[in-house]
DNA sequence: CGCCTTACTTAGTAACGTGGGC
DNA sequence: GCCCACGTTACTAAGTAAGGCG
């Protein structure tokens, strides 16, 4: 399995890329035409010859297909020699029967069936031979709901056009992160106000932003808000089901034989542009794409997807079998291309993502060399190689981004490694004086995520083991000097001359396998202090699960991965803190308690309020509210309803308050025994919640997922499964365990190192 | 060669849906 | 069995890097 993963692997991407696309898509349709015909039995139930295009879709054909191509797969793999690797992915249950399954079930099941590290590769420099699909999905026409905005108070007529755009700035939160935060609401509105202006015209009596007022559209939109939580699950099913109808037509791509899944098979809706940071085009409309505007890649032997937007057609067709993507169409906000491509779980995607982990693993076996080049090169008489190797000690020790260079008119104002000015180091930050070695770096990286951190180059960390903490920070005091704060710390070092360089050391290395690779390496060691730490083997899986989040933590922090805390997280930890206080001082009043009952005074002890009435009347108000919630038919008691039910939720939280509060107390004058019990309960509860505030805490501005999903090497976390006897779901989602399909056959004592790069 | 285009990976957040505590 | 806090998924913005072109 992931050991003969063979050769294969680096080299579809790399070398071969020159004679692709004009010639070589020529000479690639040939070849399609033979392998067309060798393998025309394979596909004769899936090309039932005019509707092809919704082979992928429609109803009746399609079941026909996918099981028989089940049956097919399933035959053509009990033959190869691993049964095992596929049990575990059947969701952990009892494998369902193929006529248990629904029709996602099955083509789910005939997907897995297919191992691309067991199949053979396209042809070098081709990334597929044939492929088709059903283009995108394109979102529904507007339809005017007809609530008018005020100007100076008065209502204004709008065209449905005019009304669309009104209404996208009506549905951004005032209190989210662009018009609630001061620095950005000018931005966002200026540039919004402008594209509004221009769709209105010149002469339009909407002329000032302050006399606009959105507020009934809002009103209505939050309306429509209510209505659709009070739906029925009969409505809830049928939504569901038209969604899965466009999955069905849309979601799927047959490419060589086998279907694989399409990652963004809808089109972006238009809407205001929500760039991040301090982005100067926030706010812009995003336009409505149109098919025209849309081109679509497939094989020449595909047929062409019908339009599904009446009148319209696709932009253009192209048929190169060296790219990945299925269609791509031009954005008005950057004018960038944005494209459909095929999802994480599929082959295009788990090629390229083994590749980059093979990569990574294969610098183990040159960190070492890399780490001497730098090293040397830190002293260099030559400014750039001095420049190019202290910027590698930061890439690979500070875990930074490359840095390439940004238009601050055109892009928030973000920077990497390469872009560091000199307004971003604080030398001395704590003014302890001149021999002082301390540096603050800040400065907004990628999404605008805030990097503050003070490095102590002169403490063990930077320069034990070759750390060369000091050479560095001398360096960037050499490269700060005379320098204006607005000028780059790296002056003439850019993305592309430290990649030169690092192409130089290993082949296919660049900056950004340093992120992997170091956040791969420390996951492993992370994992294997904690297995070797006395008890290890002792703890349930459960308490494994935590050290493996603990290691993955360690990740996240390596990384700079953050999140934002939410008003609703801050206050759920408030209110946790409001309980422990709680349990405190109910401790407190049971030793109290227990003092007087030992002095034999139990006359006016504290007993338990009357908390069945409140629990009652809850109960009641919420099946009312359940009741009206069947009944309603218009808007109105539909908003009813719901205002009726958040109500009775209110009650019900009231009374689980009561409840809570005097959980200590007894009906009736409690025994000395029964007190004491209770106050070695109570002490362990406080000690629990205290825990579990704490983990809270610490986790509340790291975001694991990222670097779980982009950077840690999943053999990594499979072969520690494996070896401690934790289950795959308790690590890896149903998702992640599909994109990483790859990866789950690795034996126990996989290591990643740079063994595996020979191996593919 | 430096800049622009192309193609793909990485990223946080909003919306969604569900599993495990009551 | 219910419900909601929490994890998962969808969405799309924002990066990197290679290659082409004038």
């Amino acid at each position: 399995m992931a050991d003969d993963s063979s050769s294969d692997d680096d080299l579809p991407l790399g070398q071969l890329k020159k004679p692709a696309a004009v010639s070589s898509s020529a000479a690639a349709a040939s070849k399609k035409r033979a392998i067309k015909e060798e393998s025309s039995d394979d596909d004769a139930p899936i090309k039932p010859k005019k509707k092809a295009k919704t082979s992928n879709g429609k109803a009746k054909p399609d079941k026909v297909t996918s099981s028989a191509k089940v049956k097919k797969e399933k035959n053509g793999k009990s033959s190869d020699k691993k049964p095992a690797a596929k049990k575990p992915t059947n969701n952990g249950k009892a494998a369902k029967s193929l006529k248990q399954m629904d029709k996602a079930e099955k083509i789910s099941h005939a997907m897995q069936a297919y191992l691309w590290w067991n199949a053979d590769n396209p042809p070098a420099g081709c990334q597929w031979v044939k492929m088709e699909h059903a283009g995108v999905s394109f979102p529904e026409a507007y339809t005017p709901h007809g609530v008018k905005m005020l100007y100076d108070g008065q209502p204004v007529d709008l065209t449905p056009i005019e009304e669309e755009a009104a209404t996208f700035f009506a549905a951004m939160d005032p209190d989210g992160m662009h018009l609630g935060n001061p620095k950005t609401a000018p931005i966002f509105i200026k540039n919004f106000f402008a594209d509004f202006r221009a769709i209105l015209g010149k002469y339009h009596i909407i002329k000032d932003f302050k006399k606009c007022d959105f507020e009934p559209i809002r009103r209505y939109l939050n309306e429509q808000k209510i209505i659709r939580k009070a739906i029925t699950d009969e409505e809830r099913k049928m939504n569901k089901d038209s969604k899965n109808e466009t999955m069905f037509k849309f979601g799927y791509s047959l490419v060589d034989g086998h279907i694989e899944k399409v990652g963004n098979y809808n089109m972006e809706p238009p809407g205001a542009f929500r760039g991040r940071g301090e982005h100067p085009k926030m706010g812009k409309l995003k336009q409505r794409v149109e098919p025209e505007q849309v081109m679509i890649n497939l094989s020449e032997c595909a047929p062409v997807p019908r339009c599904s937007v009446p009148g319209h057609a696709w932009g253009d067709l192209r048929h190169d079998p060296t790219v990945q993507w299925l269609c791509q169409w031009k954005e008005n906000i950057n004018n960038q291309v944005k494209y459909m491509q095929l999802a994480a779980q599929s082959s295009f995607k788990g090629k390229s993502d083994r590749s980059k982990y093979n990569k990574a693993a294969k610098l183990c076996g040159n960190i070492d060399k890399i780490r001497a080049d730098y090293k040397k090169n830190l002293k260099s008489k030559s400014m750039e190689a001095r420049q190019i190797a202290t910027a590698m000690w930061v890439i690979d020790r500070l875990a930074l981004r490359v840095g390439g260079e940004k238009d601050t008119d055109e892009e928030a104002d973000t920077v990497g490694c390469c872009s560091l000015r000199v307004e971003h180091l604080k030398f001395d930050p704590n003014g302890e004086g001149a021999d002082n070695k301390e540096i603050e770096l800040e400065f907004l990286g990628k999404d605008s995520m805030l990097f503050k951190q003070t490095i102590d180059f002169g403490s063990a960390l930077y320069t034990e083991n070759h750390g060369m903490g000091e050479q560095v920070y001398e360096n960037f005091k050499l490269f700060c000097k005379k320098k204006k704060q607005s000028d780059d710390v790296f002056s003439d070092l850019t993305p592309s001359v430290l990649n030169a360089h690092l192409k130089g050391i290993m082949e296919g290395l660049t900056a950004k396998v340093f992120r992997t690779y170091n956040a791969s390496k420390t996951l492993q060691e992370e994992l294997l202090k904690t297995e070797k730490a006395a008890g290890w083997a002792r703890l349930t899986a459960a308490e494994k699960v935590t050290e493996y989040n603990n290691a993955n933590r360690e990740v996240a922090i390596l990384c700079n991965h953050q999140r934002s805390v939410s008003k609703a997280q801050e206050t759920q930890l408030e209110s946790l803190g409001g309980k422990l206080q709680t349990l405190k001082d109910q401790k407190k009043t049971l030793k109290k308690m227990l003092k007087r009952l030992n002095e034999g005074n139990d006359k006016g002890l504290p007993t338990k309020k009357d908390e069945a009435k409140a629990v009652e009347k809850a109960n009641k108000a919420l099946e009312k509210a359940k009741e009206m919630k069947e009944k309603a038919k218009t808007n109105e008691e539909k908003i009813a309803a719901t205002e009726m039910d958040e109500k009775a939720k209110a009650l019900k939280k009231e009374a689980g308050e009561l409840k809570f509060n005097q959980a200590h107390l007894w009906e009736k004058v409690p025994s000395k025994d029964q007190v004491s019990k209770k106050i070695s309960n109570w002490t362990e509860k406080i000690a629990k919640m205290e825990m579990n505030i704490k983990h809270k805490d610490d986790n509340k501005e790291v975001s694991l997922g990222t670097s779980k999903l982009n950077y840690m090497d999943p053999r990594i976390s499979v072969a520690w499964c494996k070896r401690n006897e934790v289950p795959i779901e308790k690590i890896f989602s149903k998702t992640m365990r599909d994109k990483f399909n790859w990866a789950m056959a690795v034996p126990s004592d996989w290591e990643f190192n740079e063994s595996i790069a020979k191996q593919g």
